[in-house]
DNA sequence: TATTTGATTAAATGTTTATTTAATCGTTGA
DNA sequence: TCAACGATTAAATAAACATTTAATCAAATA
Protein backbone atom coordinates (compact mmCIF):
# COMPACT_ATOMS: atom_id res chain seq x y z
CA UNK A 1 0.00 0.00 0.00
CA UNK A 2 1.40 3.37 -0.72
CA UNK A 3 1.77 6.84 0.74
CA UNK A 4 -1.15 9.01 0.69
CA UNK A 5 -1.94 12.71 1.75
CA UNK A 6 -1.83 13.20 5.68
CA UNK A 7 -4.35 14.75 7.28
CA UNK A 8 -3.49 17.71 7.23
CA UNK A 9 -2.51 18.05 3.46
CA UNK A 10 -5.80 16.66 3.23
CA UNK A 11 -7.58 19.07 5.06
CA UNK A 12 -5.98 21.90 3.72
CA UNK A 13 -7.44 21.40 0.05
CA UNK A 14 -10.34 20.49 1.38
CA UNK A 15 -10.69 23.81 3.08
CA UNK A 16 -9.51 25.76 -0.53
CA UNK A 17 -11.76 23.59 -2.43
CA UNK A 18 -14.64 25.60 -3.86
CA UNK A 19 -18.00 24.52 -2.23
CA UNK A 20 -20.49 22.07 -3.95
CA UNK A 21 -22.74 24.71 -4.98
CA UNK A 22 -20.10 26.93 -6.20
CA UNK A 23 -18.83 24.10 -8.02
CA UNK A 24 -22.16 23.99 -9.87
CA UNK A 25 -22.50 27.68 -10.39
CA UNK A 26 -19.43 27.77 -12.15
CA UNK A 27 -19.20 24.38 -14.55
CA UNK A 28 -22.86 24.93 -15.48
CA UNK A 29 -21.71 28.55 -16.68
CA UNK A 30 -18.46 26.73 -18.44
CA UNK A 31 -20.64 24.26 -19.72
CA UNK A 32 -23.03 26.65 -21.70
CA UNK A 33 -20.02 27.76 -23.68
CA UNK A 34 -18.89 24.13 -23.99
CA UNK A 35 -21.58 23.67 -26.82
CA UNK A 36 -20.56 25.58 -29.70
CA UNK A 37 -23.32 26.73 -31.00
CA UNK A 38 -24.04 28.23 -27.82
CA UNK A 39 -20.79 29.80 -27.87
CA UNK A 40 -21.49 31.16 -30.87
CA UNK A 41 -24.68 32.77 -30.25
CA UNK A 42 -23.05 33.73 -27.04
CA UNK A 43 -20.19 35.58 -28.69
CA UNK A 44 -22.47 36.94 -30.79
CA UNK A 45 -24.69 38.84 -28.67
CA UNK A 46 -21.62 40.22 -26.76
CA UNK A 47 -21.43 42.44 -29.88
CA UNK A 48 -24.58 43.40 -31.02
CA UNK A 49 -28.16 42.77 -29.95
CA UNK A 50 -30.48 40.31 -32.44
CA UNK A 51 -33.78 39.05 -33.25
CA UNK A 52 -34.30 34.93 -32.84
CA UNK A 53 -34.57 35.40 -37.20
CA UNK A 54 -31.83 37.00 -37.48
CA UNK A 55 -29.87 34.69 -35.35
CA UNK A 56 -30.86 31.51 -37.23
CA UNK A 57 -30.01 33.07 -40.06
CA UNK A 58 -26.86 33.71 -38.95
CA UNK A 59 -25.61 30.16 -37.12
CA UNK A 60 -28.04 28.51 -40.06
CA UNK A 61 -30.08 26.49 -38.51
CA UNK A 62 -33.94 26.64 -37.79
CA UNK A 63 -35.61 29.09 -34.93
CA UNK A 64 -37.12 26.91 -32.50
CA UNK A 65 -33.36 25.61 -32.50
CA UNK A 66 -32.31 28.50 -31.70
CA UNK A 67 -34.73 29.28 -29.35
CA UNK A 68 -33.85 26.37 -27.73
CA UNK A 69 -29.89 27.48 -27.00
CA UNK A 70 -31.09 31.05 -26.11
CA UNK A 71 -33.73 29.42 -23.37
CA UNK A 72 -30.66 27.88 -22.03
CA UNK A 73 -28.27 30.77 -22.03
CA UNK A 74 -30.93 33.14 -20.36
CA UNK A 75 -31.80 30.25 -17.73
CA UNK A 76 -27.98 30.86 -17.21
CA UNK A 77 -28.30 34.38 -16.72
CA UNK A 78 -25.42 34.91 -19.93
CA UNK A 79 -28.36 36.79 -21.63
CA UNK A 80 -31.19 39.29 -21.30
CA UNK A 81 -34.30 40.13 -23.84
CA UNK A 82 -36.57 42.26 -24.11
CA UNK A 83 -39.75 42.26 -26.54
CA UNK A 84 -39.83 45.00 -29.54
CA UNK A 85 -42.98 44.50 -31.46
CA UNK A 86 -43.58 41.06 -32.55
CA UNK A 87 -39.33 40.31 -31.99
CA UNK A 88 -37.39 39.73 -29.22
CA UNK A 89 -33.79 40.88 -28.99
CA UNK A 90 -31.47 39.59 -27.01
CA UNK A 91 -27.90 40.55 -26.25
CA UNK A 92 -25.25 39.66 -23.44
CA UNK A 93 -26.33 40.31 -19.75
CA UNK A 94 -24.39 42.87 -18.43
CA UNK A 95 -22.64 41.35 -15.44
CA UNK A 96 -19.49 40.46 -14.39
CA UNK A 97 -19.45 37.14 -15.01
CA UNK A 98 -20.15 37.69 -19.28
CA UNK A 99 -17.61 40.11 -19.24
CA UNK A 100 -15.31 37.39 -17.89
CA UNK A 101 -16.50 34.79 -19.93
CA UNK A 102 -16.18 37.14 -22.45
CA UNK A 103 -12.87 37.91 -21.95
CA UNK A 104 -11.74 34.06 -21.32
CA UNK A 105 -13.32 33.18 -25.00
CA UNK A 106 -10.94 35.55 -27.05
CA UNK A 107 -8.26 35.14 -24.59
CA UNK A 108 -8.44 31.41 -25.32
CA UNK A 109 -8.93 31.77 -28.97
CA UNK A 110 -5.93 33.60 -29.32
CA UNK A 111 -3.75 31.29 -26.86
CA UNK A 112 -5.05 28.55 -28.75
CA UNK A 113 -5.42 29.56 -32.28
CA UNK A 114 -3.08 32.15 -33.06
CA UNK A 115 -2.59 32.76 -37.19
CA UNK B 1 -40.78 42.14 -43.09
CA UNK B 2 -38.59 43.61 -40.48
CA UNK B 3 -35.51 45.39 -41.10
CA UNK B 4 -32.18 43.30 -40.77
CA UNK B 5 -28.68 43.97 -40.65
CA UNK B 6 -26.69 45.81 -43.97
CA UNK B 7 -25.00 43.95 -45.95
CA UNK B 8 -21.79 46.16 -44.32
CA UNK B 9 -22.52 45.16 -40.68
CA UNK B 10 -23.41 42.04 -41.47
CA UNK B 11 -19.58 41.35 -43.45
CA UNK B 12 -17.83 43.04 -39.93
CA UNK B 13 -19.57 40.96 -37.65
CA UNK B 14 -18.68 37.57 -40.01
CA UNK B 15 -15.00 38.92 -40.34
CA UNK B 16 -14.38 39.39 -36.23
CA UNK B 17 -16.37 35.79 -35.94
CA UNK B 18 -13.68 33.38 -34.94
CA UNK B 19 -13.68 30.88 -37.66
CA UNK B 20 -14.83 27.11 -37.03
CA UNK B 21 -11.66 25.64 -35.67
CA UNK B 22 -11.33 28.46 -33.22
CA UNK B 23 -14.34 28.16 -32.01
CA UNK B 24 -14.38 24.34 -31.70
CA UNK B 25 -11.14 24.78 -29.75
CA UNK B 26 -12.35 26.91 -27.08
CA UNK B 27 -15.75 25.72 -26.77
CA UNK B 28 -13.72 22.35 -26.05
CA UNK B 29 -12.21 23.13 -23.29
CA UNK B 30 -15.09 24.94 -21.46
CA UNK B 31 -16.79 22.14 -22.14
CA UNK B 32 -14.64 20.09 -20.33
CA UNK B 33 -14.72 21.65 -17.05
CA UNK B 34 -18.27 22.11 -18.12
CA UNK B 35 -18.79 18.70 -16.22
CA UNK B 36 -18.87 19.47 -12.32
CA UNK B 37 -17.00 16.61 -11.91
CA UNK B 38 -14.13 17.67 -14.37
CA UNK B 39 -14.15 20.72 -12.80
CA UNK B 40 -13.32 19.76 -9.50
CA UNK B 41 -10.68 17.12 -10.51
CA UNK B 42 -8.64 20.08 -12.67
CA UNK B 43 -8.97 22.67 -9.92
CA UNK B 44 -7.40 19.66 -7.54
CA UNK B 45 -4.92 18.90 -10.39
CA UNK B 46 -4.18 22.75 -10.34
CA UNK B 47 -2.94 22.87 -6.73
CA UNK B 48 -1.45 19.38 -6.36
CA UNK B 49 -0.30 16.26 -7.93
CA UNK B 50 -2.29 12.99 -7.44
CA UNK B 51 -2.27 9.63 -7.76
CA UNK B 52 -5.70 8.28 -9.68
CA UNK B 53 -6.71 6.12 -6.04
CA UNK B 54 -6.31 9.32 -4.54
CA UNK B 55 -8.22 10.80 -6.91
CA UNK B 56 -11.26 8.41 -6.45
CA UNK B 57 -10.97 8.65 -2.86
CA UNK B 58 -11.32 12.37 -2.43
CA UNK B 59 -14.32 12.66 -5.36
CA UNK B 60 -15.82 9.60 -4.14
CA UNK B 61 -16.06 7.60 -7.20
CA UNK B 62 -14.71 4.68 -8.29
CA UNK B 63 -11.19 4.72 -10.23
CA UNK B 64 -12.67 3.21 -13.67
CA UNK B 65 -14.91 6.86 -13.73
CA UNK B 66 -11.87 8.58 -12.59
CA UNK B 67 -9.90 7.38 -15.29
CA UNK B 68 -12.37 8.02 -17.56
CA UNK B 69 -12.29 11.45 -16.82
CA UNK B 70 -8.47 12.17 -16.59
CA UNK B 71 -8.58 10.89 -20.26
CA UNK B 72 -10.86 13.16 -21.45
CA UNK B 73 -9.27 16.08 -19.78
CA UNK B 74 -5.29 14.31 -20.78
CA UNK B 75 -6.81 14.49 -24.31
CA UNK B 76 -7.62 18.16 -24.33
CA UNK B 77 -4.27 19.21 -22.99
CA UNK B 78 -5.15 20.27 -19.92
CA UNK B 79 -3.38 17.31 -17.07
CA UNK B 80 -0.32 15.84 -17.71
CA UNK B 81 1.02 12.40 -16.08
CA UNK B 82 3.77 10.26 -15.54
CA UNK B 83 4.52 7.26 -14.32
CA UNK B 84 6.00 6.45 -10.70
CA UNK B 85 6.33 2.83 -10.06
CA UNK B 86 3.00 1.15 -9.99
CA UNK B 87 0.82 4.95 -9.89
CA UNK B 88 0.07 7.49 -12.75
CA UNK B 89 0.48 10.89 -11.30
CA UNK B 90 -1.77 13.70 -12.71
CA UNK B 91 -1.21 17.54 -12.27
CA UNK B 92 -2.76 20.37 -14.35
CA UNK B 93 -0.53 21.10 -17.51
CA UNK B 94 2.13 23.78 -17.46
CA UNK B 95 0.64 25.98 -20.34
CA UNK B 96 -1.03 29.52 -20.58
CA UNK B 97 -4.55 27.79 -21.55
CA UNK B 98 -4.12 26.40 -18.18
CA UNK B 99 -3.17 29.47 -16.36
CA UNK B 100 -6.45 30.98 -17.65
CA UNK B 101 -8.79 28.81 -17.10
CA UNK B 102 -7.54 27.85 -13.08
CA UNK B 103 -7.45 31.80 -13.15
CA UNK B 104 -11.39 31.97 -14.28
CA UNK B 105 -12.20 29.35 -12.40
CA UNK B 106 -11.59 31.07 -9.00
CA UNK B 107 -12.78 33.95 -10.79
CA UNK B 108 -16.36 33.45 -11.57
CA UNK B 109 -15.99 31.38 -8.07
CA UNK B 110 -15.92 34.95 -6.76
CA UNK B 111 -18.13 36.75 -8.53
CA UNK B 112 -20.92 34.10 -8.57
CA UNK B 113 -20.45 32.72 -4.84
CA UNK B 114 -19.42 35.94 -2.38
CA UNK B 115 -19.39 34.85 1.30
C1' DT C 1 -61.78 40.25 -35.51
C1' DA C 2 -59.25 37.54 -38.77
C1' DT C 3 -54.75 37.17 -40.81
C1' DT C 4 -49.95 37.48 -40.83
C1' DT C 5 -45.50 37.44 -38.71
C1' DG C 6 -42.13 36.27 -35.22
C1' DA C 7 -41.26 33.33 -31.42
C1' DT C 8 -41.94 29.58 -28.23
C1' DT C 9 -43.54 24.98 -26.72
C1' DA C 10 -44.31 19.97 -27.11
C1' DA C 11 -43.59 15.44 -28.59
C1' DA C 12 -40.56 12.39 -30.73
C1' DT C 13 -36.08 10.90 -32.28
C1' DG C 14 -31.27 10.22 -32.43
C1' DT C 15 -26.82 11.17 -30.32
C1' DT C 16 -23.65 11.91 -26.88
C1' DT C 17 -21.95 11.07 -22.44
C1' DA C 18 -21.32 9.32 -17.54
C1' DT C 19 -21.20 5.34 -14.69
C1' DT C 20 -21.01 0.50 -13.47
C1' DT C 21 -19.02 -4.16 -13.46
C1' DA C 22 -15.81 -7.27 -15.17
C1' DA C 23 -11.79 -8.18 -17.50
C1' DT C 24 -7.11 -6.88 -18.75
C1' DC C 25 -2.58 -4.53 -18.59
C1' DG C 26 1.82 -2.93 -16.39
C1' DT C 27 4.86 -2.76 -12.54
C1' DT C 28 6.80 -4.41 -8.39
C1' DG C 29 8.40 -7.59 -5.01
C1' DA C 30 8.00 -12.33 -2.91
C1' DT D 1 7.52 -16.45 -12.44
C1' DC D 2 3.72 -15.77 -9.72
C1' DA D 3 0.95 -12.96 -6.77
C1' DA D 4 -0.51 -8.33 -5.52
C1' DC D 5 -1.51 -3.69 -6.56
C1' DG D 6 -2.65 0.35 -9.24
C1' DA D 7 -4.60 1.76 -13.43
C1' DT D 8 -6.96 1.29 -17.81
C1' DT D 9 -10.15 -0.78 -21.17
C1' DA D 10 -14.52 -2.84 -22.75
C1' DA D 11 -19.25 -3.80 -22.83
C1' DA D 12 -23.59 -2.53 -21.20
C1' DT D 13 -26.85 0.59 -19.25
C1' DA D 14 -28.89 4.82 -18.11
C1' DA D 15 -29.29 9.72 -18.22
C1' DA D 16 -28.75 14.30 -20.80
C1' DC D 17 -29.02 16.77 -24.65
C1' DA D 18 -29.73 18.74 -29.46
C1' DT D 19 -32.65 18.84 -33.35
C1' DT D 20 -36.80 18.21 -36.04
C1' DT D 21 -41.70 18.84 -37.12
C1' DA D 22 -46.04 20.35 -35.81
C1' DA D 23 -48.76 22.98 -32.94
C1' DT D 24 -49.54 27.06 -30.17
C1' DC D 25 -48.84 31.80 -28.49
C1' DA D 26 -48.39 36.97 -28.80
C1' DA D 27 -48.38 41.25 -31.20
C1' DA D 28 -49.52 44.01 -35.08
C1' DT D 29 -52.40 45.44 -38.78
C1' DA D 30 -55.64 45.18 -42.48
Amino acid sequence: MHDHHTAESRRHLAEAMPDAQTVETVSQALGQLGDPTRLRIFWLLCHTEECVTDIAQYMCMSSPAVSHHLRLLKTSGLIVSRREGKEMLYRAADTALVDELHRIIERIAEISCPE
